[in-house]
DNA sequence: CCGGGGATTATCT
DNA sequence: GATAATCCCCGGC
């Protein structure tokens, strides 16, 4: 209801974060930010620390490809720091940040945060028992703990449905973050070898096998 | 620790 | 009718 009381040293990314025409960059920023949302009449919040790219247009591995545009991937040509959730395998609620400007549908893939409010809400909704580094890893279990849905994709990151603040601490740096090809597009031909995947080197929500 | 395969259904051809 | 930006479990080593 309140957030601002809730995150009271903090603020949400403004328009100018999202507002920049280079979405790999937007990706690698994202580590360390925080996504909340308000659904259910529960707050649920956690650290980003794994993100993708997809980039407009020229990116066989996005569903905009070669400007692609049908019901499902609509909101992709929304405003900036506008959600895009999709439903994958017919059961898993991917959630995206659509960066750029409106009409270029530059898009980034959240898929593993670090639980930080709302413990308990998201036991419920996963069905764990307890909490374990799975709660959150990994796209679909980001949007079944978080509480996302398809009816979700098209909000105003800005609005308080579902947000995204600054972490109130400096900068990730770069040392911290590291980067790879994408997870599950093999059938990308060569874009699926692009280094558009970002994370938080060592966080145990991390998705993937562990690197040894 | 690692790889294979089934689950499950919205979406597109 | 085929596919999919995944997840989980199981078996083998």
């Amino acid at each position: 209801m309140f957030p601002n009381l809730i995150h009271p040293v903090v603020k949400k990314l403004p328009l100018s974060f999202y507002n920049r025409a280079d979405v790999v960059q937007i990706a690698k920023e994202l580590i360390g930010k925080v996504v909340v949302t308000h659904i259910d009449n529960v707050i649920t919040s956690g650290r980003i620390v794994e993100t993708e790219a997809y980039v407009a247009l020229v990116d066989k591995a996005s569903h905009s490809y070669n400007g692609k545009r049908t019901a499902r991937n609509e909101h992709m040509y929304a405003a900036p720091g506008t959600s895009y959730v999709y439903i994958c395998y017919g059961m898993h609620q991917m959630l995206n940040v659509i960066t750029n400007k409106e009409g270029i549908p530059d898009a980034i893939l959240i898929r593993a945060v670090e639980p930080i409010e709302g413990m308990d809400a998201m036991l419920a909704r996963t069905g764990k028992p307890k909490p374990d580094n799975t709660i959150t890893r990994g796209p679909g279990n980001v949007g079944k703990a978080l509480g996302i849905s398809k009816t979700h994709s098209g909000l105003l990151l800005l609005d308080d449905v579902l947000s995204i603040y600054e972490d109130g601490q400096s900068r990730i740096p770069d040392e911290l973050i590291g980067s790879s090809k994408r997870i599950g597009i093999d059938s990308a031909g060569d874009d699926a070898l692009l280094p558009y995947r970002f994370y938080l080197k060592g966080n145990p929500f991390v998705s993937g096998r562990p690197v040894k």
